[in-house]
DNA sequence: CTGAAAGCGCTTACAG
DNA sequence: CTGAAAGCGCTTACAG
């Protein structure tokens, strides 16, 4: 025998079968596919619900197969507080929905590493995919990855992917937008400490910026042009150099909140005063642009909408697999915060 | 029949099993169960397990009641750092258990309304219950939700707390040090921007910035103790009035980095040079505590490892039911960290 | 030390 | 419209 763990007052699926007076089976065919039962039946098994307070049991409508179990989670392992509330709040919606994460970083790892953990993240059940930046465009270039055949989505890429289900800014448009922003208050001399060129939407914040330049007539200077990769510590050194530029840049559009933290440090520490003499952009909207020293202007991305989208959609593919060879692409409107910085 | 859903190339035990030479439930006693196979077919299954990249199906185990199924999280919905940091670090841990958890902001809610929260997810089936600051002390004073008769831990409490197992640091401690380390750095009117007076941590915080000037025959003085809410728009209002006062403090002690990086603020604004003539102490070494300017001396609190000590304690007390009754209390060593705010 | 078998709670073809 | 039966992947008494 198994083991005979019977809890007694456990609330099966049999005990309300029982207080309907039906199978098994029927109260799982009212509980999930409407109109297999007849109306009167319906009315009873519902009402045995209601009455035992009775919610299935999620392991085993799990183990059947029938349910979506786990969606796999790759994140680059770094600090950050961007990926900290993503994390936060792709956590909040799986619980919402009830499915389990599983979440590897790929921090330090190959794209070929990369590529497998999610085959590993497959063959050990989990029934979709979630990317975080930058792994939507590591793993988009390796083809194979996609013969695993489960849903990916991929949360804050800039551009649209061949195979995955893209949740995003329009972010071209973003920084064109919080470019133009300085132009508008008389800046001309602007440069930009951009994000890691692997990163698409480092690459389209770029290609914004330039926008903006083009559009007013304002020279590209590739001096004005220096590259961090998202992280405080890299940008440090890129505003430094950015700052001992003569002239001096009047105003620096960074490709996220921390390294526009950054050049505020540098800023602060060379005794330029702000925003007078030097006007400062984020990205992002995180935390970090309220507590910094002025506050950014910035653009603000609907990260717990966007989470919750992406959850939505792989739900859906996981459900219709038929489907699954038709990745959309969401694009979620964003907001220009404007604050002292610039 | 069921459904032959098979997927032809999924890793079951029993894959592992063929591969090893043995049956099913001999990889499972080596899985769970230490000294119930002889060395030689451990060895044997470990690396069948490690060759084919095995994880047990979670849903599987969990139905057969083995496992720690679900941990419902109660946190505050507030826009924090912290918070989110904290999140993050337990859905990462939680992930690698492949315990499912159940998250409920408790805003805007009464003690009661909180306590309904939790008994709804122990009906719902969480078999334990994890707190996120102010809860386990909301929580705590209201018996009867201990009724409930699941095993409830908290992170990030001040005290040990009757009926849950709290993880924690000595935030007595901390502050204490912090607070002599202004001392031993000349300051002599040190002003503190407390917390909020109903979490425990505040108070052990004010309690350890009393400690301290006590020790060092400081007079204590109302007029430099304020309170916040530990987030940053309250910080900003009480840090003005902290800053008005004549003669000014030269140092502010403050409950958490929020709270520090808004004293930062208001010091700007004010022309007040930082740290000549202002030392500004933080708590929690979140991220913003380097990207303000100046960085912030503040105490690290373990997050990583106390969120997984937290999950470990409750995995604990789920598969021995009987010594449910005793809480613990875990203690981590806290760090202070100096960087040029004091 | 090792394995055959039962069973956890549910759902899905299939038959009536 | 409804139900008996098989099976999802695992683990736990029990027997050898």
């Amino acid at each position: 025998m198994g083991r005979p763990r019977q809890d007694e007052n456990r609330l099966t699926i049999q005990a309300v079968a029982k207080r309907a007076g039906v199978s098994a089976m029927t109260v799982s065919n009212v509980i999930n596919r409407t109109g297999r039962a007849s109306e009167a039946t319906r009315v009873r098994v519902l009402a045995a619900i209601a009455h035992l307070g009775y919610v299935p049991n999620q392991s085993a409508r799990r183990l059947v197969g029938s349910d979506v179990a786990c969606v796999g989670l790759i994140y680059p392992g770094v600090e950050s507080i961007f990926i900290d509330a993503v994390l936060a709040a792709v956590a909040v919606v799986a619980a919402e929905k009830g499915v389990q994460l599983q979440i590897r970083s790929a921090e330090h790892t190959s794209p070929e590493g990369t590529a497998d953990i999610a085959r590993d993240m497959v063959r050990s059940g989990v029934q979709a995919l979630l990317l975080l930046p930058p792994y939507a465009e590591i793993l988009g270039e390796q083809a194979e990855v996609f013969g695993l055949g489960v849903p990916t989505a991929a949360i804050a890429t800039a551009v649209p992917l061949p195979n995955i289900t893209t949740i995003r800014i329009d972010n071209r448009a973003a920084s064109r937008a919080v470019t133009e922003y300085l132009i508008a208050k008389g800046r001309r001399r602007i440069a930009v400490l951009a994000g890691p060129s692997q990163h698409s939407d480092s690459v389209a914040r770029l290609e914004g910026y330039r926008d903006a330049l083009r559009a007013h007539d304002l020279p590209i200077d590739q001096a004005l042009c220096v590259e961090g990769d998202f992280t405080f510590p890299t940008a440090l050194a890129a505003a430094e150099r950015l700052l001992a530029l003569s002239p001096r840049p009047d105003a620096i559009v960074a490709g996220n909140d921390d390294m526009a933290a950054a050049v505020l440090w540098v800023a602060h520490q060379g005794g330029i005063s702000l925003p007078a003499d030097l006007s400062v952009t984020g990205f992002d909207d995180t935390m970090i642009a309220t507590r910094v020293w002025p506050p950014l202007t910035t653009v603000r991305q609907p990260i717990r909408e966007m989470a919750a989208e992406a959850m939505e959609c792989l739900a859906r593919a996981v459900r219709n697999p038929e489907q699954n060879s038709a990745p959309t692409d969401v694009v979620f409107p964003f907001t220009m915060v404007e604050r002292h910085s610039a």
